[in-house]
DNA sequence: CGATCGTATGTTGCATGCATCGAAAGGGTC
DNA sequence: GACCCTTTCGATGCATGCAACATACGATCG
């Protein structure tokens, strides 16, 4: 369902054209570039039929954004955060994300929280189901509607922009989750929605902070031990 | 001593020369251009001795940081935060420096921890002395340095764009302080400290947070009721 | 006198051309 | 065979020109 990140595409059907700035940060967040693979200016105006300028201008924006590396005079690069910027990302990620269920719990009722109470029940299904595309799609709605219900605009400005830098789809993609955790972590937003639902900022705060670093335990060390292959860049 | 947050003054003396986006984002942040104003490309094309391209890249940048609005086909203007998200930039402001004083607690012994303790001394002087130009610059470092300290530099670039929306200078320079918050401050910067040496993560984390709590809402309602010009948009 | 329409102007949006620089390929020498 | 210099090629960096659009102003008409 969430093949990435990027807003545009959850829209309502008949808003306004995606820019080219959106257009170009889909084709990067969507995983459809390889990292570390050469973006011509050239061939990416030819792809979107404009000429290099406004390409140019995208480029600028991404790099701003993190996504790429524009080395002057040599040419552009999708960046991948190395082990370490991962570590920072997650690091922001747990704190980001709490703020969500504080605030989202000191808003009170909100269309967000009913949507909430939607994922959270449909997720202890598929959870205890096993299966886990379906929650993998639901985690991600949860997180997602959790930081937008918290009501506060520079907040998912910043949150999309991590998840953007973090390529989240693609470290999910490549982790093969425990068979428990999905249980475990089922409970776990059970736990975080009623503790919103009290009106309880701290204890969303706190769990939702447990519950993120738990999850980012689980991807970053893996059960099996493909991770050693992060760790070539320092 | 603090005229900016951008940190492309604060850098080594033969550094690089500042960018076009560094320089144009200096302009803004500093106060030199009024909020509202309308940027002409031509105007500051002419101004940087440069064409109109490299501006409009720079141009497309600051949007994105939020610091400028470009209306299409109309023109440029010179952004600024209304109430409502000044309220959310602030709460933002709230976790990442705890974020940072957990980050740092947690660290150890660095460089910063030595600055930390030096400028906390000194603000101890100056705050009892009633000097709050001095004590609003090492207010400044104060905060500056724990940031840098936590040895995150995700974590630092969104708390450096985050100052630069708040445009933090020009708050602080509508602001006059309560006589009394001065040495309340220096003492909760002395706590901090002391939780950070102490390696007490939540501690810091906590103290930090009610320290930025405070001093924001010292901004956010100070006692005069010079805050009203402030309601004017949504 | 007021409203409306046409025009004038200033702005941005974008395509294109040239200069410049880096990196890789080729040839020569030791 | 290895190394270095030269050359070539491709990429970006930027200046410029034209088209398109929004706004403001003034003339015209009711």
């Amino acid at each position: 369902m969430h093949a990435t990140y990027d807003r545009a595409m959850q829209t309502t059907p008949d808003s306004p054209p995606p820019t080219l700035l959106e257009r170009l940060r889909a084709k990067i967040t969507s995983g459809e570039l390889e990292p570390g693979n050469p973006l011509s200016e050239v061939s990416l105006a030819q792809e979107f039929d404009v000429s290099r300028t406004p390409i140019r201008e995208v480029l600028k924006q991404l790099q701003l954004e993190g996504l790429i590396e524009i080395r002057p005079k040599v040419g552009t690069f999708i960046r991948e955060p190395n082990r370490r910027e991962i570590v920072e990302l997650f690091q922001l990620k747990e704190v980001l994300e709490g703020l969500a269920a504080a605030l989202m719990a000191r808003r009170g009722p909100c269309p967000e929280l009913d949507q909430l109470e939607d994922i959270v029940a449909a997720s202890e299904v598929s959870s205890k189901a096993g299966d886990t595309d379906t929650y993998a799609s639901q985690v991600q709605d949860f997180h997602q509607t959790l930081v937008d219900g918290a009501d506060n605009t520079k907040l998912v400005e910043q949150y999309d922009r991590l998840m953007n830098q973090l390529a989240y789809f693609r470290l999910v993609r490549k982790t093969l989750k425990h068979p428990g955790r999905a249980v475990d972590s089922s409970r776990e937003h059970r736990q975080i929605l009623t503790m919103i639902q009290d009106k309880d900022p701290f204890g969303a705060e706190t769990t939702m902070r447990a519950h993120v670093f738990a999850s980012t335990q689980e991807l970053l060390v893996p059960p099996t031990q493909t991770t050693l292959s992060l760790d070539r860049d320092s």
